[in-house]
Formats: structure tokens, sequence, C-alpha cells
DNA sequence: CTTGAATGATTAACACTGTTAATTATATTT
DNA sequence: AAATATAATTAACAGTGTTAATCATTCAAG
């Protein structure tokens, strides 16, 4: 089947060209400017065409959120490398926050606004690569603390919580502009490395009293 | 000047008007669902009219935020009564962690939506009682548990900035529905409560090792 | 090779959004 | 009573996402 096999490249094509188009929106006017008249102008199709591939809008927030978690992974990689587990988590706090500064408009789409998630529950796709394997990294990250007894046993799960939350309130917070009137702008990118930094001392601190074990 | 009186009283009575309808909006169909053409609806006046009173949209949110100011700080007034700074820093901890998941269109507003902070700076007014208020209770706190020698004595800042990024992280998260699959729905917010839990845990373990002094 | 069905893409329209300029209606002051 | 100032309105602009109905094109069957 030949032709079915060459429309259906055709029909990828298009899907494509969409969402680089979204994607050129997103990056250079920011997530705001994304329309659907936007986006036909730019591939030079009327706007209802775009519905013949996506469903909605929101999916194409879906799609463009994806390269998103890809570029936080590429951050990551280098993570690997760190033998220490308590440094390599310290290390994957730094990137997060990093990446969240310095992309505040994937940070929106990735963790802030309801868009994508709605998405994720509406096509009810149980797994949602990139997004599952950076939480995993930090499971395995807290995990492996414990195991060695660098951090205190308890339960993984509500450890990870709590780093993530402290991350991403620290970010979130910032890119948001809620924390101007507590701390001089200059100094609010130190603060919150040093915010990171103190919750990271009171592991080490912790494990101090107990390495005698 | 009784006439020019009763005239500014007649229009802080529309000002009201407009703000009372923005709120029924606001709190019976969601934070999306205000709009100036629905607020205009209630009040049995045209659109245009609204821009009589208030400069844009964005300012009536402005507004309406402020009113979630006040019923957190209403729900930290019973605070003041606990004696212990850790323990009122845990009790103001779980407070917040509450509201944000028990009016979530109000948290939204205060601390995740840029509108309001936009506002904020466009008018700049120096002062924002009812937050500068909730954020220095916050710093009160921190540096009063230092003080005692509760928490190791620390810049600050960092502490505050570390607490307040710990809960808000996990209450946006939550209500952003980015947790789902890390826990199961319905034991996140006991999961929540226990990240913060573990937080404090580390405060007081960090004391034993240091009471000593 | 032509007809009929399926597919691809478009136009027109709906129901909204915030906001502004121009106009009308209502009070107030001269 | 006429002129002025204020209040409120209508009409319009420039957008938004999305859908139904229509036109154009390609494909397969007779």
């Amino acid at each position: 089947m030949g032709i079915a096999e060459r429309k259906e490249k055709q029909k990828e094509e298009i899907r494509k060209m969409i969402l680089d188009a979204s994607m050129k929106l997103f990056v250079e006017e920011g997530f705001e400017k994304v329309s659907i008249r936007k986006i036909a102008d730019i591939i030079e199709y009327s706007p209802t065409t775009i519905y013949l591939y996506f469903k909605d809008k929101n999916e194409i927030l879906f799609y463009l959120n994806q390269a998103g978690f890809i570029k936080l992974l590429e951050l990551n990689a280098s993570l690997m490398a760190i033998e220490n587990p308590l440094l390599r988590l310290h290390k994957m706090g730094e990137n997060y926050i990093k990446f969240g500064l310095e992309y505040p408009e994937y940070y929106d789409l990735m963790f802030i606004l309801p868009a994508p998630m709605e998405k994720l529950v509406e096509l009810n796709l149980g797994e949602w690569k990139n997004a599952d394997l950076t939480r995993e990294m930090l499971k395995a990250m807290v995990a492996e603390c414990m195991a060695k007894g660098i951090i205190k046993n308890h339960d993984v799960t509500i450890v990870a919580m709590a780093f993530w939350g402290l991350v991403h309130g620290l970010v979130s917070l910032s890119i948001r502009r809620r924390f101007e009137k507590m701390v001089d702008p200059e100094e609010v990118i130190t603060t919150m490395h040093g915010s990171l930094n103190w919750m990271m001392g009171l592991f080490k601190e912790n494990n101090d009293s107990k390495t005698v074990e």
C-alpha cells in the first residue's frame, strides 16, 4: 500500500509544520501569542485546517510542552557522572532552577499552566515519557541517598515531594514576581540558590550526627 | 460641599457594585468566567461604564485578590496564641496548604497569576498591606526561631524563602494536578502535609544536636 | 474514460474576549 | 434658559477558539 503510506507521510508533514510554526511563535513571541490563526498564517493554510490535524489548541500545547521536558532532560544528562547522590540531587535542583529562570515560557507550560495536564487526563495517556522519567530520576536519587545513609530513612515519596516542592516553589514564585517585595530583585537568584543550599545543608548536618552508626 | 461629597459617595457605591458583581462571578463561576460583559450584566450597566470606574480588568482582579489575602490573614489570626515559634510556623504552613486547597481560585490570583503583580508594579503601590503583613509574619517567626535557638542561625530571608517555597510548591503543584502521577490522588493531601512535617522535623533534629550549647 | 464516493481545505459564522472613539442623555452651573 | 460638564451608551475594532456547511480535489469502481 504505497499510496496510503505516502499519504500518511504527508499528513505527518503537515502535523510537523503546525508544531514547528507553534514552536516558532512560542519561542519568539511567547506562549500567549500562540493562536490558531497565527499558526495558520505561518503555514499558509486556513485556521480550520489545523483542526483536521489536532483536536484543539490544548493538544498542540501538550506537544509543545513535551519539547520542554526534552530540554530539561538534556540539561540533566550530565548528572549521571556525579557519584555522590546528595551532590547529584543538589545539582539537579540547581539545574531545575536554572531551567525555570532561563526558559520561563517552557516552565509555565510544563509546571504551571493547567492546559497540558487537562490534555493528559483527556487523552488518558497512562505514560508521559519525559515527564515520568524526570520524576523517577528524582525519586531514585532520594532513595539512593537513604540507602547510603546520607538522608535519614523516610517515605521516599514524601521527601521527593518536599524537594520538588521547594524548587518548584522558588522558581514559580520567582517567575511570577512574588519575591520582588521580599528581596532586592538583583539578589533573588542568589537567594533562591541560597535556599536550596540551606536545605541541602540540613541533610548533611542531619547526617553528621548519624554517621557514627 | 455637600453635593460633591454625595457624588463621591455615589461613585464609591458603583465601584462597590462592580467589585461585588466580580466577586459573585469569581466565587460562583470561577476566575475565568469573570468578564467585563458579565459584570455589566449583573450591575445592569453597559460594559463600557465599568471603564469609568476602573482602568482595566486587571485592576478589578487586583482588588479581588486583596479579599483573598484578608481571608488568609483571618485564618492565621489564631496563630498568635501559639507560644512555640516553630509550632506556630508549622501551623502557619498547614494553614497555607489548607487555604490553597480550599480556595484554589483565590490562591491562583494571589500567588500564581501574573495579572495582580503587574498591576501592583503599574500602580507602583509601594505597599500592599495584607500581602506584606503575611510575609512579615513569616519572617518574624523564622527570626524568632533562630533567636531562641530552635533553628540554626542563618540568613532569615533565605530560610523564609525556603519555607514559603516549599509550601507554595506543594500547593501549586497540587492544584495544577502535577502530583497525580507521583502519588495516589487520595493520598496527595496527606503526603503534602507529610512533606511539610518532614521538613519541620529536620529543624528539630538539627536543634537536638545543638541544644547542648 | 467517466461517474460517484471519499478526502482535503476553505468560507462563513457563532459566541465570546478586552478596550476605545464617538455619541447621546443627564445634571450642574452660569 | 443656555452653556457646560459629567455620566452612560452605542458602535466598532481587533482579537480569540471552534463548528457547520460548502467547495475542490483526489481516488476507486463501473
